[in-house]
DNA sequence: GTCTATAATTAGATAGAC
DNA sequence: GTCTATCTAATTATAGAC
């Protein structure tokens, strides 16, 4: 199963895996995650998939192809997560269960930002500066989803049941509120030696943020 | 007021300023900001300064020495911004007081994270990723803050007048709620057309942030 | 203190053997 | 497809003239 390179002394392995592609996808979140774009260097994502720097270049056009390439994988995630949540066609949802289906959009939007904390600390570290890649991302991923939830908080605005918050203003609230813990996990751990990614933080994050942004949902008991 | 270097045909300045590293230190601000620590590059810091890469060597040690500069610097701004605003001793003070000075140091806040982004972007670029740069600065910077609002926090949630989370968590939500949009200021504009660092947006957000974390402040009318 | 030149290191990408 | 060797460009830091 092991073979050393027969013009070299060094001892190295020699694989043929079929799912080094995935690996090196995965592998790329992370490091993008955490050190950003330019901080995340190929050698590091290679290192981390087991595989070495210049099968980034076969299995990936470049750097940036594989950054796409996760940050497509990354929002696919949250499409699925959030799928069906919110109804579509607002017209004719009566105000009970909108308010009751955007809870559960919060809840399971602070679930995905702690299970995969990749997916909002590339796009905070992307956010911090214009480049094409924010473009991209922007357009191609982020709008979508701000679309999809701004017609269904301003219909719980009118009724009084959403915090008195405007849409653009509230997206960027909910997201920095819900988000925060996962992508500064590390810091969180420094800070205040408890672990966010534990079910006790979540589920009280989840809870906490529901209760402020939707007061009108357990106003009258 | 200009002059050629004798030996060279190149045309460039040689000034003598005395605010180089004021200069400096303001120009890695906005890089460190943007782009995160390895992202930006000393040759850009002192372009951005007019100035000339060798010149961060000489009036700060090394790249590390100067980011610890500015952040030094930012923290002292943020210490000036919200300097006495919650009391430091609590036994004593009256609960409606304390809320209203707990509003302003939110509306401080808010106002901080609008004038001066690069304090929360190189926090959260920094919160990523364990490194001796993050340890630093959450144990010299980020903590007296942490451990300066956690106390009245703590009062205002047993009294009712504050939202119902926890004190780590609180701080997470407010931090992330009151600086994603100057943070991610340059997606905030591609995405909602909207200026984030106007006068009208800041004071809404602020606004907003005090009614959802302090609902108890404008219950009774 | 400023500035040019450059050393030392590391980055992303490619060539070519296997 | 994997892997070693290497190219080119960019990085931080330093040397030394002025």
């Amino acid at each position: 199963m092991q073979s050393k390179a027969p013009t070299s002394g060094k001892v190295r392995l020699r694989r043929a895996r079929t799912d080094i592609r995935e690996a090196l996808l995965e592998s790329a979140l992370v490091e993008f995650g955490a050190k950003g774009f330019d901080g995340a260097s190929t050698r590091a994502i290679a290192r981390r998939a087991e595989a070495h720097q210049p099968q980034i270049n076969y299995h990936f056009e470049s750097k940036a192809a594989l950054w796409t390439a996760a940050v497509d994988y990354l929002f696919g995630l949250l499409r699925e997560a959030l799928q069906g949540v919110i109804p579509a066609e607002l017209t004719g949802v009566d105000v009970p269960r909108l308010a009751a289906a955007f809870a559960d959009a919060i809840r399971r939007f602070v679930r995905f930002a702690a299970e995969h904390p990749e997916l909002n600390q590339i796009m905070v570290h992307e956010g911090t500066a214009a480049s094409d890649r924010l473009t991209w991302m922007t357009q191609t991923h982020v709008k979508p989803f701000f679309d999809g939830i701004r017609p269904a908080w301003q219909v719980l605005r009118n009724v009084g049941v959403a915090a008195p918050i405007d849409n653009e203003i509230l997206y960027y609230v909910l997201v920095g509120a819900a988000s925060l813990p996962y992508v500064n996990a590390p810091e969180v751990r420094l800070l205040t030696g408890r672990d966010p990614s534990s079910p006790q933080w979540i589920e009280a994050h989840a809870d906490g943020l529901v209760a402020i942004l939707l007061p009108g949902l357990t106003a009258s008991p």
